[in-house]
DNA sequence: TCATTAACACGGG
DNA sequence: CCCGTGTTAATGA
C-alpha cells in the first residue's frame, strides 16, 4: 500500500480501530481507485472482498426482474457495505450494485480476514456490528420513503442526499438519471422539479440543480 | 387522482 | 444532429 493511501487511512481510522488493526489493514489491504460513475460491484458478482471507503461515495442499487433500477442508499467515507458481510458469512454473491457518485478511493480487504479480525479485535467487531445496523437502517428508511411518501418527497430527498455526498449544493445531473434512481419516468421528475423550483427548494437549469438548505 | 407511455417541439452544444 | 427539457394526450392503477 502506497504511503500516501497510508497516511489517509491512520487519519479516517485512528479514532475509530486501534493501532495493531490499522498496521493489519495497511499489509493485507488492497487499495484501488475508482473514477466517478463506474461500477465496482455489479448483481450477480462474487465478493471476496470487503471495501472499505476511504475517499469519495457510492450509491447502492437494487434492481427487480424488469431491470428497473432503484437506489438504496449512499455510502460514505468510513462506510463499508453490509452486503459483503453477508456475502462472506454465506459465500452468496451480491445482490446489489455499487456504483461511485465521485472519484473514489476504496481499500479492500480479503474476506478471510474479516472473520480473523471479528475475534482479534474489539474495534473490529464494534465497527462491522455498527455499520451493519446503520446499512440496516439505511434500507429501512428506503423502504419508508417508498411505502409512505409521495414522489415529490423522495424527489426532495433524493437531491439533499446527493448535494450531501457530493458535498456541494450544485448537482450536475439529468432529469432522466434522477428518473432511473428513483425508479420513475422522466416526465414526472421534470414536472416536480419544477415545481420544488416554483417552492423554491432548488434551482433547476440544463445539466445542473441547485440544492437550497 | 396521479403516474406512465408515447409523441412532438424547442434550443444548445 | 443529438441530447436534455417542457408539454400534451391517451391510458392505466
Amino acid at each position: 500500500m502506497e504511503t500516501k493511501n497510508q497516511s489517509l487511512l491512520k487519519q479516517q481510522f485512528e479514532n475509530i480501530f486501534e493501532n495493531a488493526l490499522i498496521q493489519d489493514i495497511i499489509a493485507t489491504g488492497i487499495v484501488k481507485t475508482f473514477s466517478e460513475n463506474t461500477i465496482v460491484v455489479d448483481i450477480g458478482d462474487p465478493m471476496p472482498y470487503m471495501p472499505i471507503l476511504l475517499s469519495g461515495s457510492i450509491k447502492i442499487m437494487r434492481e427487480d426482474n424488469d431491470d428497473n433500477e432503484l437506489l438504496l442508499y449512499y455510502l460514505e467515507v468510513g462506510d463499508t457495505c453490509a452486503m459483503t458481510i453477508n456475502c462472506s458469512m454465506g459465500k452468496q454473491k451480491s445482490n446489489i450494485r455499487a456504483i461511485t457518485e465521485v472519484a473514489t478511493l476504496l481499500v479492500f480487504v480479503p474476506i478471510q480476514k474479516l472473520e480473523e479480525w471479528m475475534i482479534q479485535y474489539h474495534s473490529w467487531r464494534h465497527f462491522i456490528l455498527e455499520s451493519y445496523n446503520s446499512r440496516l437502517m439505511e434500507a429501512l428508511e428506503a423502504v419508508d420513503s417508498l411505502a409512505f411518501y409521495s414522489l415529490e418527497d423522495r424527489l426532495h430527498k433524493y437531491l439533499k442526499d446527493k448535494a450531501m455526498v457530493t458535498g456541494a449544493t450544485l448537482l450536475k445531473t439529468t432529469h432522466l438519471q434522477i428518473a432511473n434512481d428513483l425508479n420513475s419516468s422522466r416526465v414526472v421528475i421534470s414536472r416536480l422539479l419544477k415545481k420544488l423550483q416554483l417552492d423554491k427548494k432548488i434551482n433547476v437549469q440544463r445539466n445542473e440543480i441547485e440544492v437550497f438548505f
